[in-house]
DNA sequence: AGAAACTGTATCGGTAGCGATTACGTAATA
DNA sequence: TATTACGTAATCGCTACCGATACAGTTTCT
């Protein structure tokens, strides 16, 4: 894995969540509306939001009027969470098992991965400082970000 | 992207050029013996090296006794310096480009974009506190890094 | 000079993973 | 009951990567 996009999908779809103020069942938002959004399949966004449900992040119901809810505030769902919740990992490649016989090459394959585990745990660490509330905030602060990287 | 086996191939083959003194052309190691360590196909090693040796950080010389060299020490060579040179980011996915309509829709990919490119500075930043003798330090160090993440 | 070793690159085949789509069973509403 | 919508499985087409082979150019050794 994983040139996945399972967490701008679920990131997208939790923003788009929170500005319609769908806090409750009866305001749910539908997997069909979320896809126009996006824009992707309703499949793929109910793929991820059947995550987001096992993760406790929304809720779900079927049925007329159906569709998926926060849970918990905006504020208080940070990206590193939408990031485990869909088993999302910063992506470097995984180390090589490197050679049994020789003593050098078999000792580097655990030093890569554990830099490969500090890059990701640095990237969480990070996605941990950022709420779903955020990315609905002025324009003008993702700009920022955007440069100064 | 990407999947690929690029960043960590590169950082063993550093690594193993380090543990071999490699640090001129009369100590060159080819490519054959790194992939044998990786371990890996040789012309595999040969494309990660080529990078490496545009971003200035080995050396390589074709002939008998030729292969690749470290034209730093490595203790200078970092490993986010590796990941650009092999064009390696910590890939979360790329946001969606949303609907043109929709203002809301529309905002959330910057946003996301934004926290994506946040959280490869974050990986990034992280890497660039290890170097390539580091990799070849007491492996206890690495099972601390990956005990604590 | 000739043989041998090695890099750098192009190319091809096999494979794995992903998104999009279709389909179906279940659940909730009107 | 008819409709809406979720959750999940199966399938399809696409893309990217790795491994392997091949070849031209370069350097060393005999």
């Amino acid at each position: 894995m994983s040139d996945s996009q399972k967490f701008p999908v679920a990131a997208h779809a939790l923003a788009y969540l929170a500005h319609k103020e769908a806090f409750s069942p009866d305001r749910a938002v539908a997997s069909a509306e979320l896809a126009a959004s996006v824009p992707t399949n309703p499949v793929v966004v109910r793929r991820v939001t059947a995550m987001l449900g096992k993760a406790g992040l929304i809720g779900a119901r079927a049925g007329a009027n159906g569709g998926a809810w926060l849970l918990r505030p905006a504020a208080d769902i940070t990206l590193d969470t939408v990031l485990r919740a869909v088993h999302g990992c910063a992506n470097l490649g995984v180390a090589p098992p490197g050679v049994k016989g020789c003593p050098v090459g078999a000792r580097i394959p655990d030093a890569v991965r554990a830099a490969l585990i500090a890059a990701d745990a640095a990237a969480a660490a990070r996605l941990s400082q950022i709420s779903v509330a955020d990315l609905l905030a002025d324009p003008a602060q993702a700009q920022a970000v955007l440069k100064s990287a």
